[in-house]
DNA sequence: CATGAATGAGCGTTCATTCAT
DNA sequence: AATGAATGAACGCTCATTCAT
């Protein structure tokens, strides 16, 4: 079982650093010093094991976005946390999330693949997450009252991604900035009262 | 050089909906009408074709974005036109646009490839264009006098981009509704004095 | 394994009768009742197999020059055993030898090629062999003393070489005749005392 | 006219330098600054400039050989100049003379083909010059007079083609220590009195 | 004489996948 | 769980050659 995630691991670095169609399962098989037909064996196709580090990457942020959920302080520092949360992911699974983002959008097309329907999950449990927010904020005060919430929460989610997909390998100074000022650039556009 | 123009138009149309791998050269040549050879003649490989697409977008957009420079308003309205510009472009050309976006990253990991050094020179333009903006924006007392300039530009230009890369093929209504709330989205977090 | 071999065969018997870029792949796989992808998992090109067949006649013919080595008669005796060697191994692998001596030669340019290594080491070895039987020879009375050792060994090689050249399939009365007459022609030309 | 000329003089550096198969009819076009379409309006096919190139330098060969029957001294002076005429015609004409040597039998299979029959004329008009020279020297004593005469004659020309068949680009030195000692080495076999 | 455009035929090679063991 | 041997299906690309002009 021990090689199982020995390809998985393998898998990862490949496919972020080649794409999906660029990596064989031969060099996957042999970087993991194991053969070909193991990995078939694990995984029953190339898909196979694609799908399974989208599925592990889904698993893990939905469960960060939960753990979120649970906070309850001002709305806007919900939206602030999702942001370093976001951040977070990244460091810990630059790989996982650069694949995520930037290698499934262009190898699947049909729209009931399994990566496909995760994806709108999680796109729309992040809008939700936003949108709720600013709905409670607005009805607190905290927000601007004339907000458009739907579109906004997307345009949110939107930089979310934006950040996500910078390309990889990662520059961390260069992530750190851009959250710090995305969350700047929010604040001013969301917030009543400002400090400035 | 008519079968030049036909073979341009339909590999575009396949590299946007299948991507670059599951794309053959042997599709292309039937869907123009033409033998393989003759696609070999004209561009000298797969990638020669590929490239001659991006290279048509980068020039098309790079005097799209000239024509802005010239006009004299205020510097919001040069920033809500470069929203405006962003999504006639995307009207006007959807695949090569899409190409651009999903399908050119996650091909190409050499940094020194045409089409990332096109890409990122792009990005440069735009950011610079939009820092001018706010930079000249700041001095005239349009924008909040606090706003960390290129941070906020980069974001900006973020947003261009994530409204581009919406896959493909877009739902018109989608984008308008995107771009106008982009666009107050972005008013509100630079103007000093906004209408609400 | 079984295979592989009768790869090998077939495409001996393909490389000595079409040279190597008249015969294809397909045709050597097919002949010998596998698949082409099986071509290509034994050995790991067109060329690799051409390789291997190289690799196996040098091998060959550098152990049946070993045996020689050892016999202890008159220095013209070694000589004359080496020509006979030379034809008994144009009778055991006539297709091998025709490939080496009369394809290799106009298919491989490049001076590292492992084939131009392992034919210079050959005609090396036969010339040091050759050169020490003249000088010998020479020592001890058997041979005309004003001799010039070297060229003359290299002449000597240059006519094994010619017996091997001529062009397959090879007639076997023709081929008898010429190492006769040429030991005659070298008895004559090297022996002091010659019973005419 | 002149662009035949480039055309033959180009071809004939490509199939020295790189063999018949991998020399290519644009290559050859590209090297002589015309077209590809203008190198089949000259010869009909890329055979038909390979069979040019040989008949040219066969009719150089035969011309020279043509020279050497006039001359009137004695028979081991006539072998001994068609040694020189050989070094001559290589010194001349490097690349035509490997390619004839080297290049051609691995082409050309089929025994009607315009270049065997050629060089088989080639081989035998050799062959009955030498027999010739050697049928006089025995009659005129000038020879051992057991010398097989149609064997040896044929082994003399072995030793002309041997030395046309060293590897292009030839080293001139070599070549003429070669001469000499293949001079010397079918004196000593063939002359009664030789000075040593 | 000269060319730009076009093609039929085929080639070496790759790759995901399977089967017998 | 693990592998060596084997394959079907295709793919990018090349090349000698032709045709219309």
């Amino acid at each position: 079982m021990y090689k199982k995630q020995k390809l998985l691991k393998v898998a990862t670095k490949f496919f972020a650093a080649k794409g999906f169609e660029k990596t064989t399962t031969s060099q996957i098989a042999k970087s993991a010093g194991v053969t070909e037909p193991l990995l078939f064996y694990h995984f029953k196709s190339k898909n196979g094991i694609f799908e399974e580090i989208i599925k592990n990457i889904l698993k893990d942020y939905f469960s960060r976005l939960d753990c979120l959920d649970q906070c309850t302080n001002s709305q806007f520092e919900k939206i602030e946390k999702l942001f370093w949360m976001n951040l977070d992911f990244i460091k810990d699974m630059p790989e996982e999330c650069y694949i995520f983002t930037a290698i499934c959008p262009s190898q699947i097309k049909n729209a009931d693949h399994i990566c496909i329907q995760n994806a709108v999950r999680l796109t729309q449990n992040l809008t939700s997450f936003v949108t709720g927010c600013i709905d409670e904020g607005i009805r607190n005060d905290e927000f601007h009252h004339h907000i458009r919430t739907k579109s906004t929460a997307k345009i949110i989610v939107k930089l979310l991604y934006g950040i996500m997909i910078s390309s990889y390998p990662y520059k961390l100074d260069y992530l750190n900035d851009t959250v710090e000022s995305s969350i700047e650039f929010c604040k001013r556009s969301l917030l009543k009262q400002h400090p400035d």
